[in-house]
DNA sequence: ACTCCTTTGTACCGATCGGTACAACGAGGC
DNA sequence: GCCTCGTTGTACCGATCGGTACAAAGGAGT
């Protein structure tokens, strides 16, 4: 059943390019090398259905990656470095884009608004409790902070075509989160 | 010739909530009020031609709200100061999305890379040019970094539906940009 | 009133959209 | 060999896409 977390994969990657109203059908299985026939066995809910196993996709990484060890670990600045890390590797030091981030912005996100505000809610969250365990102020508005910084500097990153900005703000970010 | 510009203007609205490829001539003509005759005369070259027209209106506010006092007040901190609080009424304190942004993210960035990459580099160059002016360290980075906080802040205004966030965040840049 | 030219509505174009129907296919059990 | 059933390619659906053609309408100048 591997078959499917593969096509799940491809899929994210169309979305991540052209935006949910923008992938098309013939892109998808262009993509996928899947035609029709499988992509709606696989996925009988059709588009909006791939989209949700995109998400949740996402949520995995999410879950795993960053709310577990920003909850977890019991040394929290750590943990803050360790999402740092896992954040700087999963968008590819800044030449990948946010696929919740364009949802956001187009007019997919209705559909998804729940998902999307959960997906950031829950990132800030996290963060700040991390912040408040090891004893920093005004843990709140850093988190936040942090979470809009990330995003902005990738689509910093991608508008300019120039990764280093990413790279530029996950450093200051550190400094900035780890800072008494 | 005032019409051109309403409709540029409502046109505009249209992008910014449905992007390009979601912005389809029926939902312009029905929030235009223009028929399609009306419209291919006012924009030979169709939905590209508007595009261009709407960033070109968008390149219109940018030069006067944010490039020409950055670049000519003599009083650096007041400029700066300016641009903040022209930022924070163009985009309703945070409840209007960056269309450049929403370009940059989908599929439609590569139509328009180009003018894109230069509404931020120009932000970007102009903000640092404005602190190097008023002697503030390191002019660049924070530059760059309240670019990216502007466009984080509003993708999470808009995805959290919570426009406070980008109030607390161009309050915070005040303060960080204008700090010795 | 007549003309000329801009402005507009509407019918139509081929292409493509997301989605469905279904028949051909293939591997495993018997 | 045959049957079964999950999987797949393909033809097709109505709707809508962006764009074009063109004739009717409108308005200014004379």
């Amino acid at each position: 059943m591997t078959e499917r977390a593969d096509a799940v994969a491809a899929i994210a990657e169309v979305f991540r390019e052209l935006g949910f109203e923008g992938a098309s059908l013939s892109a998808i299985t262009a993509r996928t090398g899947l035609g029709k026939g499988s992509l709606y066995h696989l996925f009988p809910g059709g588009k909006e259905d791939m989209a949700e196993a995109v998400l949740a996709g996402i949520d995995g990484w999410f879950a795993r990656a960053v709310f577990a060890p920003l909850r977890d670990d019991p040394d929290g600045e750590a943990a803050i470095r360790r999402m740092l890390r896992e954040t700087d590797a999963y968008f590819r030091s800044g030449r990948r884009i946010c696929l919740i981030a364009a949802f956001a912005l187009d007019g997919t996100r209705d559909r998804f608004a729940g998902r999307i505000a959960n997906y950031f809610t829950a990132w800030r969250d996290a963060l700040a409790g991390a912040l408040r365990r090891i004893g920093r102020a005004e843990a709140d508005e850093r988190a936040e902070h942090a979470v809009l910084a990330i995003q902005g500097a990738l689509l910093l990153s991608r508008a300019l075509d120039d990764p280093a900005v990413f790279g530029r703000t996950l450093e200051r970010l550190e400094a900035d989160l780890l800072r008494r």
